[in-house]
RNA sequence: GGCGACGUAGCCAAGUGGUAAGGCCGAGGUCUGCAAAACCUCUAUCCACCGGUUCGAAUCCGGUCGUCGCCUCCA
């Protein structure tokens, strides 16, 4: 059954085909380093870690995910602490690796280093300027938007309809044509770090970053592109606009955006103070109520966190986990012989004797094998498969380990998703 | 104003054409000296409302009402 997943740029689930068969390369927006990561972060990774996952099992996946390491806000908060950007940048890239180790996040193929690609992101500048895209004005360049046709596609815009709200905001940045253009390269302010340029010393603006980066590690095109709902205007907007202009090809042929945490129904923000990072998160709920709280809903939906929410996730986790433990033990026992009963727990014992015993279907497995439990929905149409079905429903795993007995394989497979995705668990081996 | 999303049991939530997953809470039960824990069972004749398409719709189309997001840095 084919993988359909939906496209943001489409607005429509499509089929998805690998541009090389049997490889994806997919490219996600990670962090910029300088703050503690939130819940927001940790969905948005803990989301593109599935998908990545579940890619793993049929293609081989290259999954490429930059840090912004320069950037206002890191400066920013260099001078409010009394530091060096680099030390702001090297403490909040650790915390970032610290937390999305302890959320079970596997690291990606490539992080690559914004600040260590300043040289592509030059040549990309001097070619969008070379094809007339980008204009170099007092120091800085910009690039000119209008000179795209395709600009606003992603995000369902014209241009005529976001000016009104530029149009306030154009103070600070006198050297632009037209309001909407934005900076591909800054021009060096005082005690502001910089590289040196054909336009002087400076520094990379946003956008640019990701394009270079991720034609460095992955090519002019891509299978995937994903990154936060929030990304989509103008981040992913304008990268389109930078690397289209000069690859004269679609930088992506699927866009993934996943969707907001709101916390108790408002909006998360500081303002607001419902902040909450992730290793405060950490010290009172565990990683896997966390994922497992993440992943029950539709990735593209917005998520609302709750106190209620959390605990009753942190609950169903501990019975999932139960479950697997016993289905790990189900499977690596050879047979249920009265030897194999006697090595396990009391309490898996419990739960072997009674699905061995307990006769099926009955009422409450009808409508088994249905799809249930954790479903991320990249992929309609895929109903059968581990992810979107994923392992029977908590409360019946263990008994339907009864009805998995003559295909242990499959069930193996199925949990070998489901435990990798959640715990760290290795994969249960069966010896046949 | 422009673009978009959502409305499923007391609560959270899955399900995008074939007849309602799962979790929380609650109820009953097994076990237990009592309790707790654990385990078992039960809990939506129906998916905001009104029309339409179809053999068949929570699922597709049109409309109504309601909630929310983006349009500024942001996962």
């Amino acid at each position: 059954m084919p993988l359909r997943i939906y496209n943001s740029l489409t607005r429509r689930k499509e089929e998805f085909a690998p541009l090389v068969p049997g490889e994806v390369r997919m490219y996600v927006c990670g962090v910029t380093v300088y703050d503690h990561c939130h819940l927001g972060h940790a969905r948005a990774y803990i989301v593109w870690d599935t998908v990545r996952r579940y890619l793993q099992t049929r293609y081989r996946v290259r999954y490429v995910q930059n840090i912004t390491d320069i950037d206002d806000k890191i400066i920013k908060r260099a001078q409010e602490r009394g530091t060096t950007w680099e030390a702001i940048a090297q403490e909040f890239t650790a915390a970032y690796n610290e937390d999305t180790q302890r959320l079970n996040i596997q690291p990606a193929d490539e992080s690559p280093k914004a600040t260590e690609y300043v040289e592509g992101m030059v040549a990309l500048i001097e070619d969008l300027i070379a094809r007339g895209y980008a204009y170099a004005s007092g120091g800085d360049v910009y690039y000119a938007v209008q000179r795209f046709p395709d600009y606003g596609r992603l995000s369902g815009r014209q241009l005529q309809d976001m000016q009104a709200g530029a149009s306030g905001r154009v103070d600070d940045e006198p050297h632009k044509r037209y309001p909407l253009d934005f900076a591909l390269w800054k021009g060096v302010k005082p005690g502001e770090p910089s590289w040196d340029s054909p336009w002087g010393p400076g520094r990379p603006g946003w956008h640019i970053e990701c394009s270079a980066m991720a034609r460095a590690l992955l090519g002019d095109r891509l299978d995937i592109h994903a990154g936060g709902a929030d990304l989509k205007f103008p981040h992913h907007e304008n990268e389109i606009a930078q690397s289209e202009a000069v690859a004269g090809q679609p930088l992506a042929n699927c866009w993934m955006h996943n969707g907001f945490v709101n916390i108790d129904g408002e909006k998360m923000s500081k303002s607001l103070g419902n902040f909450f990072t992730i290793r405060d998160l950490l010290k009172r709920f565990s990683p896997m109520a966390v994922r497992w709280f993440v992943l029950q809903a539709h990735y593209r939906q917005p998520i609302d966190f709750t106190e209620a929410g959390i605990e009753a996730a942190t609950k169903a986790w501990q019975t999932v986990n139960e479950g697997l433990q016993f289905a790990a033990t189900f499977l690596t026992t050879p047979s249920p012989s009265k030897e194999g009963e006697k090595r396990r727990s009391p309490g898996l014992r419990k739960l072997w004797t009674m699905t061995s015993t307990r006769p099926w279907p009955w009422r409450s497995c009808s409508t088994w094998p249905k799809p249930c439990g954790l479903r991320p929905t990249f992929c309609g149409g895929e109903r059968r498969s581990p992810l979107t079905k994923t392992w029977p429903p908590p409360r019946r795993l263990c008994t339907n380990c009864v009805v998995y007995w003559g295909s242990r394989r499959k069930l193996q497979q199925e949990l070998w998703l489901g435990t990798s995705v959640f715990t760290s668990q290795q994969p249960p081996t069966y010896k046949p």
